[in-house]
DNA sequence: TGACTTTTGTTCTAACACGAACTAAATTGG
DNA sequence: CCAATTTAGTTCGTGTTAGAACAAAAGTCA
């Protein structure tokens, strides 16, 4: 069946190799990031708040989520759990009662100074050798691919 | 003191931004894609253990994981809620005692035919109008990076 | 001002994720 | 042939995830 619709419909090129290659990249990644993260005693979530909050006066939990991408009704217990080891801190926004300040504490600004070039050191490790050019390449490829997904999901 | 190293360590090109492409890319496709899973009533977990075992005769629970990524631990969860909806059945391996076969059902059949050719669709249709050429180049950068951060985890 | 709407963050449910501990079945070595 | 090891799958604990329902605070507009 699928053998004799070439002349009919216009061929479709199938995206699925393209697909997996993004799916298994992706993995490729998130196996060799998070396996160094857990090693510094955090998950990656957490990770990811940390090095948000870094070298900031701190933000609202929405703003805190539309940078890492995590959703509010998760956020709250990622910051909870956060807040219960003493890295951030929860406070009220000064003229909109709605919001918080989530920030830092002083030991959260120890621990991210301590994790943060420790892990971008282990992601150059990785990508030791390659030149910037190619950083450039794969950028522009990654970047043009996200915009047909986007635009597909317009 | 970053300023100062330039010329006395090799310049190390900064991953951030290629990793942080390759991060929000991925997450551009899983929006995109979990969407119409859940449309079509299965989680994206789900979704790919029905498309895995799709035109096969069924296969163990380990081959299983390999193929879909999914640890054994969380494996048994997600076979069991296919299993209670009547998609997937386990049978006894015929020559190792603590192997078992999973497999689609007749509805489970059923349902892969359904899912799986509309779950194509909708990517490709993502993608109408992308050249051939373009997806090569896509898959042969994919695969490129992918080589870069499974070298690093060895 | 006062009803209507939007925004903010929490809570809830169902499901997934991973590693570790565990049981049972196979395999290996002596 | 039996003890030691490996492999397959389940169970468990902690944490993440999305979406929906919710309450409180702001904002809107007549």
């Amino acid at each position: 069946m699928l053998e004799q619709t070439g002349y009919l419909v216009t061929r479709q090129t199938d995206c699925l190799p393209t697909v997996q290659a993004l799916v298994q990249c992706y993995q490729a990644f998130e196996a060799y990031s998070a396996a160094h993260v857990r090693d510094l005693g955090l998950t990656p979530p957490q990770f990811d708040i940390i090095a948000t909050l870094g070298n900031t006066a701190g933000m609202t939990a929405t703003e805190l989520g539309e940078k890492t991408l995590i959703t509010k009704g998760t956020l709250t217990g990622v910051v909870d759990r956060l807040s219960a080891r003493g890295w951030v801190e929860r406070m009220a926004h000064e003229s909109d009662g709605r919001c918080q300040i989530i920030r830092l504490t002083q030991a959260g600004e120890a621990l991210f100074a301590k994790v943060f070039p420790a892990h971008l050191a282990h992601m150059n490790a990785c990508f030791a050798g390659v030149p910037a050019v190619e950083h450039a390449r794969w950028q522009a490829t990654l970047h043009t691919l996200k915009q047909v997904l986007r635009k597909g999901a317009a």
